[in-house]
DNA sequence: TTTTGAAATTTGATGCAACAAAAAAATTAG
DNA sequence: CTAATTTTTTTGTTGCATCAAATTTCAAAA
């Protein structure tokens, strides 16, 4: 049916080739597609049709295809009907289970990193928080969030665990749209800062049980306010696009 | 840049509509494909091409490159060189990663699930355990995989949780592969049936803790069968493809 | 036998056109 | 003005051809 494996001598290239490059045009339309919805760029609701993101993209239909096709499967875009996908709304069930899923993954990934963070890994994510302070003062919200999310990836990155680290993006993905024009109220609010500092302590102090209790505390606080706009603002979509 | 989303009244299709059905000759290819993975028809290091996927599916190449690269996305399939996709190998590392993740997730969905269940759930799950039982005994061991599979996602689908069904599934598409040619050694263990019959008994109690309890104390069986096995074959493919 | 290297073959990526289906717009009827 | 209906446009799907790149084959050289 298919070519059956190698049964060959598997030269191994000694230590070197943790590769896995793999550019292509729909790799990178996947990529800045998913970047543009991460970073909540693209309002929910938003249509996406074939050709309007191979013309934006600059690629043919192909790529586009891969790039939505992925997406969809993902669920960072949804279906919302035969010729339609569109990207998705959070209800209020989506965005409890999908606190519930992070919870147990980033929870499980900080734990994972804490003793496997260095001096340096340490340093940059001091260097992070600055940023988001500084981002606090000066009303630059898109900074905060970009800031943000590269203090939790760097640290779940230091886990170790790739797969964990996609799975988690998946997650992200899920979630950026929410933040569309809610940049001021969301990134306002400074409570995630402490959150932050207790990770960094624990970080330090090589305490997992500490780190994961300060991300959770972090997630948890973001559900706060994210499930009160949402509370307030969302009721009109009212099904669960999971 | 992309169509704004709708701002009209958005009507509401009542009361039905959890649809999303989406036939094609794509969606059923990734269908196919990933269902053989999961059974561990597919020993690790194929090689799959495009045509030959194609061919085997008896469609275009478009297809066929649709499902290829949603199972890349998932990875249940990598690219081992530019032009190669294989059935990943499952490394020890590659395994440990698994089955914390595994032990978070499906640990949640039991615990969600345990006030979920009805009765009728419950009578379902002591018919496949004894199609479990009846397998082992009759040496039926593709019967035992596949009654175990039902066994755990019907549970799991009833914590209403769908992305987390989701991850769970590709979480099973990458282990898949590493049953092929192990089925007797793998099923033979009867270790799995009391951890099922403690599964039950917490259902029943409705007491999530030890649904849970019994769910990881199942998959770490799982673990440490698999992995000496891994120990013992498959030393040859050292690196990860996570 | 092993190694080397070049030729032949196969591969994935990409663009594109045709088609049926669906969505949107325009039109008509009430 | 609203609602139904028809027309027009747009959409995803699918198959396929092309092309550069990678793999495999195979024979010559060591």
């Amino acid at each position: 049916m298919f070519a059956a494996p190698k049964k060959g001598k598997e030269a191994l290239p000694g230590d070197i080739a943790p590769i896995g490059r793999h550019s292509s045009l729909g790799e990178s339309a996947y990529a800045t597609l998913k970047d543009s919805l991460i970073r909540g760029a693209l309002q929910p609701g938003t249509k996406l049709t074939l050709r309007s993101v191979a013309q934006v993209l600059e690629v043919s239909t192909t790529p586009a295809r891969d790039a939505i096709t992925r997406l969809i499967g993902e669920g960072g875009l949804i279906n919302a009907g035969p010729k339609t996908v569109i990207v998705p709304y959070l209800s209020l069930p989506d965005l409890d289970e999908l606190t519930a899923i992070r919870l147990s993954l980033e929870g499980l990934a900080a734990e994972q990193a804490t003793n496997h963070m260095t001096e340096s890994d340490i340093h940059e994510l001091e260097t992070l928080q600055e940023r988001i302070n500084r981002g606090l003062d000066e009303a630059r919200y898109t900074d905060v969030l970009d800031a943000n999310k590269d203090f939790h990836f760097l640290i779940y990155r230091r886990s170790g665990m790739r797969r964990l680290v996609t799975i988690i993006e998946s997650l992200w993905l899920r979630m950026g749209p929410a933040f569309n024009g809610l940049y001021p109220e969301f990134a306002q609010s400074r409570t995630g800062v402490s959150n932050h500092l207790w990770a960094l302590r624990g970080l330090q102090d090589r305490d997992p049980a500490a780190v994961r209790a300060a991300i959770e505390n972090d997630i948890r606080g973001g559900y706060r306010r994210l499930s009160s706009q949402l509370a307030a603002v969302g009721e009109q979509h009212g099904e669960s696009n999971a």
